[in-house]
DNA sequence: CCACAGGACGGCT
DNA sequence: AGCCGTCCTGTG
């Protein structure tokens, strides 16, 4: 464990506010500077942004400068990715404009499938509350600071939460879901090392859909925010379906647009950029309503 | 007290 | 295949 510094300047396409509130990840906070502290791996993170500067601060095990290339998808071109979909539409224009900074995490696989069976049905503070208690539980301690933070669990270390220890954690109905689905890739009956070399979205996507509590916007989640980093999903939820029918759709009753209809639009409008149009789009509208 | 918000799932047609 | 009630908890 060692404390470190990385600074970068003049990042193109990064704002930790659109990075940390876009609804990809759980485990964030805002502290009271506006910079953000959160967990990845078994390091505790703090991202202070002051316009084109971003300082990141650690106390871990892994390497700052490479955990932060990775987590933060750097290596990426996000302004090309902008510039193409900026001219299919001028809503999508509006949106990338107004969510620029946006970047899609690659976090832990077996992380974001707990925390998206969890975000079924529920709501975001409740989502990283259930997170916090999780890992409070079962998960590694770091102080830091004199602030206790707590390492997401590893499969092993979940495994040992019985259904009725997670539903006092206040899992609800979702207590079963997630007890199973531990069980299912402990026991490797999905092997997580696997799913990453399967190159068929379609083939991974039917593997996720296997394990209990995941249906198909919560295996999209998976996809998409990841480090199975799939750009060729499209996960539709209330806000999704609310915003492409107001865009395009524009039935009187949102709740009657079928799910396969705004898939096929997705897929034609933004191809297989469609996931991140997703992000812009759902950022927009959320932050905007 | 009730209404509502938010996906998976199983039973029904 | 599509429709609908149920699952649980926090908020207004």
């Amino acid at each position: 464990m060692q404390e470190q510094q990385y600074e970068l300047n003049n990042i193109p396409s990064f704002n930790s506010k659109h990075i940390f509130e876009c609804g990809q990840c759980f485990r964030w906070d805002e502290e009271s500077d506006g910079s953000y502290t959160g967990i990845v791996r078994k390091n505790v993170i703090n991202v202070k942004q002051v316009e084109n500067r971003v300082k990141f601060s650690s106390y871990g095990a892994d390497n700052l400068e490479k955990l932060v290339i990775n987590y933060f998808d750097l290596a990426r071109n996000y302004e090309e990715i902008k510039d193409k979909l900026s001219k299919i539409d001028e809503h999508l224009a509006r949106s990338i404009e107004y969510g620029s900074g946006i970047r899609i995490l690659n976090q832990d696989l077996w992380e974001t499938i707990i925390s998206f069976i969890i975000s079924a049905n529920n709501n975001i503070p409740r989502i990283k509350g259930i997170i916090n208690r999780i890992s409070k539980n079962y998960g590694e301690k770091i102080e830091w600071n004199g602030k206790e933070y707590y390492t997401f669990p590893t499969v092993e270390e979940l495994s040992k939460a019985s259904v009725e220890e997670l539903r006092a954690l206040g899992l609800g109905f979702r207590d079963v879901r997630v007890y199973e689905t531990t069980r299912k890739i402990l026991e490797k009956q999905v092997d997580l090392e696997e799913l990453h070399k399967e190159k068929d979205t379609q083939k991974v996507r039917d593997i996720l859909l296997t394990l209990d509590g995941v249906g198909p916007k919560v295996a999209d989640c998976i996809l998409l925010f990841s480090t199975l980093k799939r750009f060729d999903v499209f996960p539709i939820d209330v806000w999704v379906r609310r915003v492409m029918n107001e865009l395009y759709i524009k039935n009187e009753d949102e709740t009657k647009v079928s799910k396969k209809e705004i898939e096929k639009l997705a897929k034609e409008k933004y191809g297989n950029l469609e996931g991140i149009a997703q992000q812009y789009l759902f950022f927009w509208k959320r932050d905007t309503a």
